[in-house]
DNA sequence: TCATTATATAATCATATGCTTATATAAACA
DNA sequence: TGTTTATATAAGCATATGATTATATAATGA
């Protein structure tokens, strides 16, 4: 499970997957906690599938993990990875994604895919 | 000169800007020094329009700055910009780009504009 | 002024990207 | 077993991106 992150490409890779918004804002939710996908279809207001995808490129470069329970897939950051540290850091640089949660509220939509 | 880096649209604009390798390479080899347009174009081995529209689009975020010197233009890491702080900590994580000056000196390319 | 050198810009093009719609898979449950 | 719910995958499409080629601009020097 060795890796250089010491390496141009790699870097680059990892900021230009981070660099889409939706994508960004996935990993500042996970930071807090893991999330099922109907959550986070619901928070960004978009469709499931580009959702998924999302999670899918993410889940690729090791950044997340995935863990069924039932119906539901639960996404967390994926503690293992060796790029871990980098990516803490940028989360740091973004705002909490609380009042995106507190808007979805005020909108009664709540969160339940149950 | 106001700007908050506390926003995600922000913070994802510059990782994708910075998700591109030889941007990346550029904001890494200017974190030494200014360098002219020639010497860059050497060192990635691309066309000189190639290099000055990556440059075009690191000046229009406010990453670098331009200066004019005669004939040839240096850029340099604009210290002004409010992200800079966050870039440094982006570049911190590259391996300097030393080898690849290197590399070019082995293959007796040198740089030179003059 | 004309030629040369450095750089920027414009136009074109091939590829990458992200979304949508449709469909497949998988679990839960009647 | 059949239906519903959650998620993934595939296909199609519009837009974004980065490179190349050609041309424009600007400074230098003969």
């Amino acid at each position: 499970m060795s890796f250089d992150l010491n390496d141009l490409d790699e870097v680059s890779r990892t900021l230009k997957l981070l660099g889409d918004k939706t994508r960004l804002a996935i990993m500042k939710l996970l930071d807090n906690r893991e999330r099922c996908v109907c959550e986070l279809v619901e928070i960004f207001k978009t469709s499931q599938p580009s959702v998924s995808q999302h999670l899918r490129k993410l889940k690729d470069a090791g950044l997340v993990k995935e863990n069924r329970k039932g119906q539901w897939i639960y996404y967390s950051i994926n503690p293992d990875s060796p790029q871990r540290q980098f990516i803490q850091k940028l989360i740091a640089f973004i705002p909490s994604q609380a009042h995106v949660l507190e808007e979805l509220d005020k909108q009664g939509l709540g969160i339940s895919c149950e």
